[in-house]
DNA sequence: TGTACATCAGTGAACGCGCGTTCACTGATGTAC
DNA sequence: TGTACATCAGTGAACGCGCGTTCACTGATGTAC
């Protein structure tokens, strides 16, 4: 059998990243599957060796947890969790991130689009959320945990989606600002001192 | 001067509104001049005479607070703030706003549309944020008003943005029903005794 | 009151364009001998 | 080791289609006389 798997799976991989880096900056509608291929160095025609349609591809992009980003860090997750988890807050709303159209958590950059996806999709979605509130509660301590790691994980997406939909940087980071304070106190974790050093 | 000049702005008036509602339930890119017209009962050729462009159009369904929405509720905002705004946030937390995919706040509805959108629709986002987060603000007491305002506003757009987005209802109304106690809890009132009725 | 007219909101065919997907093909590669 | 072959990842022209926008027009309406 000519071309190793490993070959093909390289492929597979590069088209999702490079699909992932467009959707998260342009939405899904507005990238073309041209687009895609493009920015992987291949030609149209090949997608179909890959994925059956563009929606496959969209849920194979949403479901990847993304090397490199904060993301990462908290799915390493080795060490303190009552500490890891604190830091991987502080990482999600932190000023790279929200400048960071690219490389970015998709549940952020993608949520309206996400909302009216395909039934593969968004269950891509709520495994992705599901995983980081599971992951926030074991930062946690005290009662609720549960309820409070759902309201915390709603502060951190919505408080950078919100920040990248305004027209007004200043705005755009005092939001985010707010958001990591007020999540910290959801959290029960004592503010970040980094805070200078940003 | 022949069709009086209420006639071309109530026409006005039907496109934005049918424009709306699509737009919140497909999202931007996903919606023709076709669908919108014809949803107003019109023909494609006509939307020339109201907007220069299609994202022209989309700047001002964004910027229009919707009438018989939660949104509404609060901007008639007369009576005591410290009591209308808590009923707003349980109006904004509802089942029934989560479900209605089509007269919902665009806030909520959009927030990944409009941060790849272009200047005037961003501009239009930020006006009824920045509105949003005043109101809030109004509704509360003791320090950090601001801020907890900013944070809150951030919780309720990312609850439901989230809730939208999985493909679990129960999941999604968990994700509910935690923002709006977290947000009661942020906002420093009593949670709200409505809750078997809802 | 009745009629001729000017206005302009609304019509719908047409434009060039890019989309998602298909398909006959090409040619780089691993394997068999 | 060298060569002929089979595989299949990747190519790129072509498909039908719907898009945003333009434009010559039509016809309902308010106004002037």
């Amino acid at each position: 059998m000519p071309y190793s798997k490993e070959h093909k799976q390289k492929t597979r991989a590069k088209i999702v990243d490079c699909a992932r880096r467009l959707f998260n900056r342009h939405g899904f509608a507005s990238v073309s599957i041209d687009d895609i291929m493009g920015e992987a160095g291949l030609t149209r025609g090949g997608f179909y060796n890959h994925f059956g349609t563009k929606e496959e591809l969209y849920a194979a992009v949403v479901s990847q947890v993304i090397d490199g980003t904060p993301a990462d860090n908290w799915s390493r997750g080795e060490g303190e969790a009552s500490q890891i988890i604190p830091e991987f807050v502080t990482a999600y709303l932190s000023r790279a991130h929200l400048e960071n159209r690219e490389d970015c958590c998709s549940l952020m950059a993608l949520p309206s689009d996400v909302a009216r996806g395909g039934e593969d999709v968004r269950n891509a979605y709520r495994q992705v959320f599901e995983f980081m509130v599971t992951n926030l509660e074991k930062g946690m301590s005290g009662s609720d945990t549960r309820q409070r790691a759902l309201a915390l994980a709603a502060l951190c997406i919505g408080g950078m989606a919100v920040a990248r939909a305004v027209d007004d940087m200043g705005l755009a980071h005092e939001v985010r600002e707010a958001a990591r304070d007020t999540a910290f106190s959801v959290g029960g974790w004592v503010p970040p001192q980094i805070e200078a050093a940003e």
